[in-house]
DNA sequence: ACTATTTCTTGTCATTTGGCAAGTACCTTC
DNA sequence: GAAGGTACTTGCCAAATGACAAGAAATAGT
């Protein structure tokens, strides 16, 4: 009921191996249904992270800073996966938070399904480490964009890559991630309007 | 020869499971030696990385910034592996360069070879999530560590929890790894001599 | 609909950091 | 050991960003 999303996902992330449908259904039937309303928790500081496929809805991460302030530290668009790397594969505490922007839709499961999982369908493994370096590739290329640039050109890449976070998130939380104020990045907005005309 | 430390490391890293001394010898047979002088290169931008282990020395990471700088993005202490993500797992050319900050030694793998490891000692699989876990969580730490302090608080943490990279890298490399100017940093240390009296 | 709360903007001023240029010290290499 | 290069420091000034505080606008709760 309402997997199609899921399965369509995991299929088209399990490259050069052939699944069976029915390999897929005992995927999928292993992940969970969950709806998270807005400025709801998948996961609090504090506990251990499990893994969700966002179907619908928007997500963003954060952390409190040496101040106690609120950082963010990544925005998550629906169709793909959500979880903390270090809680979830080392099955630590989780010193972030994950938190719904945006009523949110999906389908989790712990670390303990997915590891049987991977020992009941070996081809599913590929599919682990693929996500695995998806989200490192992510990760890095998002820190790697902001070297050296300026707040104006970071709010600027933001823009013009991933104009849907501005559609949902905050300002405040969106000049966190940028690594700003929001009382700068008003200022960089009023600038970038002038320009843009 | 000289392998041990490869296969200590190895042994030390696939967890709940028990590997033959046969098994571990397969796999450390598919490693080649090699040795990289100082300024050379483990991997160049525009080339695909390979996977190795370091074995002695000290390398670093770097990118050329809008401007057409260098930056370091990464330190590399001995007893690690080394690898580009983006490059080595989905086979594409690195934008990132490797390089040897001291005289080192290593032991690398291609993309190919491994996965063959992974087909033949299904153990290994368990070495190679690991490692990615491993340097996913490492980059992750590194880059949360950096949110919202000052320049000299990034210093003084780097001083205090990585003071081995003062030991082998350039103040000017190590700046970029700061984010700064090699002039700032210059400045930093000087009020930095100046407390710590 | 009214109030309280949160979000966003704006002003003033202080602080941090960078750009540039010059100077010193060290290290190669022939 | 002289010459040239690289690494590091320092001074002066400019630019970017933050801190704080107040006001305007939007939103949520009752």
């Amino acid at each position: 009921m309402g997997k199609e999303t899921l399965i369509a996902f995991i299929q088209s992330n399990i490259p050069h191996f052939f699944v069976t449908n029915e390999a897929l259904h005992v995927i999928a039937d292993q992940f969970q249904e969950v709806e998270i309303a807005r400025n709801d928790f998948f996961l609090k500081a504090g506990k251990v992270s499990n893994y969700m496929f966002l179907a619908s809805g928007f997500m963003r991460a954060y952390t409190l800073d040496t101040n106690g302030d609120e950082v963010t530290t990544y925005f998550y668009p629906p169709n793909r996966m959500v979880f903390e790397v270090s809680s979830f594969f080392q099955h630590t505490i989780s010193t972030e938070n994950i938190q719904a922007v945006t009523d949110c839709k999906g389908y989790f499961i712990t670390f303990e399904q997915l590891n049987r999982l991977f020992h009941n369908v070996p081809e599913f493994r590929e599919f682990g480490r693929l996500m695995l370096v998806k989200e490192f590739v992510a990760y890095k290329q998002r820190t790697l964009a902001m070297i050296n640039k300026s707040a104006e050109e970071r709010y600027s890449e933001l823009m013009t890559n991933n104009s849907e976070v501005f559609l949902h998130a905050s300002l405040k939380h969106i000049a966190s991630f940028l690594g700003i104020t929001d009382t700068s990045l008003s200022r960089i907005r009023r600038e970038y309007a002038k320009k843009g005309v």
